[in-house]
DNA sequence: CACGATTATATGTCTAGACATATAAGTCAA
DNA sequence: TTGACTTATATGTCTAGACATATAATCGTG
């Protein structure tokens, strides 16, 4: 989650490279709708006949597309313009601590509560896991300048991170630990809006009723379930910015 | 925007081919901070020598690794992590008609409000333009299956879309009409919660004070800004997923 | 020492091939 | 008609080169 920018129109387009002018024909045709979703894309060697260049240009190009999810690819079948026309843009969520630093702002850190236990049931849903194994739940608070920044509802799956057990998550946060000893190969974000409960806004300092903007984040490494963890920000101070080039 | 989806487990790791592997190696070390940010990554050369290939085969692997944000390729200097390790996550924001048809849900779309005036100066701020052309000013109303889904706040940049002009908003919504005759190069959004005042309360059929997810989405086509939307959504039952592959 | 010109080098893009592989489509037998 | 087998084909990946280009580092000069 990244600060309230100001808002820079985007730079000058430059002179593009001949698969970069690929791939934006065939963006502007997507956008625009001439080549509606389900639509097949010339194939390779038609591009490559259109174009004047080698296959590997336009599949470059192509495999480009289909990395934004704007067309898929399928064997012998060809590439198709993919259904919705949505925009699909790149959020960025910084771990708290690094975002907070990167702001040139002081980062606090106050754990609440940490205690290790056999999953419950409710644990083990929110996880996404049925066998009951150990985990971690934390509460805990982030704080920029002295001034609550974030509270954080945290379920780490010990069968999946051991070596969590003898982590001290007193010192560091659980975030950060995780993001250095755990890669991950695979995340999920969801972001809602709530009103303050009691907790929370005394938690962050604010009334109760007040907007909060909540991120639940799930993480995987490898089909195993790492961590669930809930944040709540106060919702009129803070924002999640994503933006998305298309050139 | 997507609905929340029940959150499936990613499927299981299949046999990487040999980019693949390259990409995840790296991606591994940097993720877990045995290459911390700013840590120079092998050279292409060097990582041909490491795995025996061609420089097109680990050119692809640190490409896509660049396009992720994880590294930064400089000319002549080398490929250097990046410095926030943040979790990037494609968020797909679905036009809102299209969005609504995808659930099965049926749709429907009431204008509040069109008009055609020169840009105030509030409209030229918010466009981010210092010229004061026409502008269209649109409020409308989305709602699925005769709910209320979201109410729209829109300012359309005549200057770069004269043709909107001559679009009927009262039949179609603005959104659907500009994504398929305006491409769009860049694009940004702003996540954000409020609670709802009077006017949205009884656009969107909800108490005031109830939480309302804001997103404000600018759009650009190459250098010029095309449109500023703002839309809410009841947040307490609307979210948006956006989930990342590491694959 | 400061500053401009030169050079070395890593990345950016591209080619003209190659073989692998998934699969749509066609073929044939039960 | 249906299922199993075969085949054609578009994409997936890879190679061993090439030239272009931005720029860090070096060298020279005032």
């Amino acid at each position: 989650m990244s600060l309230a920018s100001d808002r820079a129109k985007p730079r000058a387009a430059e002179k593009p490279t001949l698969y970069k002018r690929i791939r934006l024909d065939i963006e502007t045709r997507i956008l625009t709708g001439e080549w509606p979703p389900g639509h097949r894309i010339p194939f390779e060697h038609q591009l490559m006949a259109r174009y004047r260049c080698s296959r590997m240009t336009v599949n470059k190009a192509l495999s480009e597309l289909a990395q934004a999810d704007l067309i898929e690819r399928r064997r012998r079948a060809g590439s198709f313009v993919r259904r919705p026309q949505h925009m699909s843009a790149v959020l960025k969520i910084a771990d708290i601590r690094a975002e907070i630093t990167a702001l040139g702002r002081s980062y606090g850190y106050q754990l609440i509560d940490c205690r290790r236990r056999t999953a419950t049931s409710a644990d083990r849903a929110r996880l996404g896991v049925s066998t009951a194994g150990k985990v971690i739940a934390i509460a805990c608070r982030h704080s920029a300048d002295d001034v609550p920044f974030a509270v954080e509802d945290r379920l780490i799956d010990l069968s999946t991170v051991p070596e969590a057990a003898t982590a001290d998550f007193s010192r560091e946060p659980p975030g950060s630990w995780l993001l250095h000893h755990v890669p991950w190969t695979e995340a999920e974000h969801t972001i809602s809006a709530v009103v303050a409960d009691d907790r929370t806004a005394k938690a962050l300092d604010i009334a109760i009723g007040a907007p909060c903007l909540v991120i639940d984040r799930y993480t995987w490494r490898s089909a195993r379930t790492v961590t669930a963890v809930r944040l709540h920000y106060p919702g009129e101070t803070h924002r999640l910015v994503a933006r998305f080039k298309g050139g």
